[in-house]
Order: structure tokens, then C-alpha cells, then sequence
DNA sequence: ATGCAGATGCGAATGCAATTGCAATAACGG
DNA sequence: CCGTTATTGCAATTGCATTCGCATCTGCAT
């Protein structure tokens, strides 16, 4: 039977005020304050048991671990934004047309990622 | 002094033959034919190489390793597409306008990078 | 043809993200 | 409040891509 223990209790908080998608080690570091105790393998064990559950879902980036994000966001079809700075990785809302017009002959289109870089507002002052 | 070797050599024209992004194995599958003695270590080390030379550079994808492509590709500014079946990925000419409305305010836009997914030609007959 | 670095092949080793084994802990139904 | 058993913390382990050590080989200047 499941348990709603304190840790996960927490992260699912720490993803709620994110509100934006976090890796591992930040949600670590989120939750630290209030859960000094937490672990990394629980944060892990954790994160594989909510995209299980359909919590959450991965997001895939390049060149760097996945970040996590609260699936009711992901249902809404949307893109991120990824600064050099601080490397924190936001939801940005909307999409761009034309995106079929760069298909070569033959090839046939079933989704896309687009990944806007560059500083967050934080980062930017 | 640099060396021209049949290895070195071979893994250049693999690259002008492919005319799409490589990972390390499948430089060597595509290299074993012609030189069965090909090394695993010896492609990674040529990446390398060429990558420092700037002859090549890497292409990164969202939860997946590197591909490299040839540099003179890569000046000019494209994207790339995924085929969710061979795995393969292809260079696509051209981009898309409105990235810049997707940003929130305060935020910085240094770059972007978009993928698209889907069946290559082959595939998907 | 020769010698000497640079390059290769091979297996072992590394780095890093993610997972696991296990004893200790704690959630929760009764 | 208790007992069961899911969950945790911790350290060790895995898996995978990539790199390294080193003996051997081979371009290439002479």
C-alpha cells in the first residue's frame, strides 16, 4: 500500500512552487531547507515512481540530465527556455508555424522540440 | 607531427559520404567494411581531434549522445530531424520566424535549437 | 631502407547519472 | 498503541558513454 510520507510530501510541494521544470539535485537542494535529511537515491526513487504514477514527465534535454515537470503542464503542448547563466530551465507557452515546411521529401512529422537559450530575467539584470 | 592515416582518412570520408550527423558508432559501423580493425577508442579519439582541429562539430540531442557533423554543415545555421525508427538524424535546411514571441518578459535570446521528429524517408514507406 | 614519434588496438579505467541492497525508520489500518 | 511492511538513508553498485595506458604498429622525413 502506498504511504504519503514527509519526502514525498515535500517534493511534490517543491514541484508545485517551482513552477518550472527541476533535475534531481536541484529538487534536493529545494527541499533541504525544510528536509535536511533528504536523500538523493529518495528523490530518484521518488521521481521514477511519479512518472509511473503519471505525476510527472520527463523532459529531455540536450547535452544535459533530463528535468522533471508536473504532467498537467506537459499535457499542454509547450517548449522551454534554457539559460547559460544559472542553467535553470523554464516553461515557455505557445509554438511557431512553419515548422513542416522544413521537411525534406518523403519524411513524415509526428512532434518536434524547440529550445529557446539564453538568460533568464534573473540572469539578465 | 599530425599523421595521415587510413583510419583518419576513412573516418573523413565516411562523414562527406553520410552527408547527415554520425555518433561514434555509427562511424564505425560504417567504417568496419573497408577497415574491420577499426577501433571504438580510435573514433572517439579522431572525434576529438577533429573537433579541437574544428573540422567537425557536435550536434547534441535531448536524451541521446552526440552526433557529429562536418563544420562547414554547421556555419550555416539549420536544424535537425529524428527519425523515431533508424534512429538516424538528418540536417534540415532553413528555420522558423516568432521564436522571439514565445519569450517572457525580461528574458534574453542568444540561440535556439529546434528538432523534428518523426520517419525518415526510408522509414517510412 | 631506417628510425622515431604519432597513431592504433585492446582491455582496463573513468566520470557521471541513476539504481540497488540492506538495516533502520515510520506510515497507517486495526 | 501495535504490528506490519512500505519507505528511507547510506554506501556500494550498475550502466553507459567516453577516455586512458601501454605495447605495437606505421607514416613519413631523412
Amino acid at each position: 500500500m502506498k504511504r504519503r510520507t514527509v519526502q514525498r510530501v515535500t517534493i511534490e510541494r517543491v514541484f508545485t512552487e517551482a513552477r518550472r521544470p527541476l533535475g534531481p539535485q536541484e529538487i534536493l537542494d529545494a527541499a533541504r531547507p525544510e528536509l535536511p535529511a533528504l536523500n538523493l537515491a529518495t528523490v530518484y526513487r521518488t521521481l521514477r515512481r511519479m512518472v509511473e504514477e503519471g505525476a510527472i514527465t520527463a523532459v529531455e534535454l540536450p547535452g544535459a540530465p533530463a528535468r522533471y515537470e508536473l504532467a498537467h503542464v506537459a499535457e499542454e503542448h509547450h517548449h522551454h527556455f534554457r539559460c547559460t547563466a544559472c542553467d535553470a530551465v523554464f516553461d515557455l507557452e505557445g509554438c511557431v508555424d512553419g515548422l513542416k515546411r522544413l521537411l525534406p521529401a518523403g519524411f513524415q512529422l509526428t512532434g518536434h522540440d524547440i529550445l529557446l537559450i539564453g538568460l533568464c530575467d534573473e540572469c539578465a539584470e
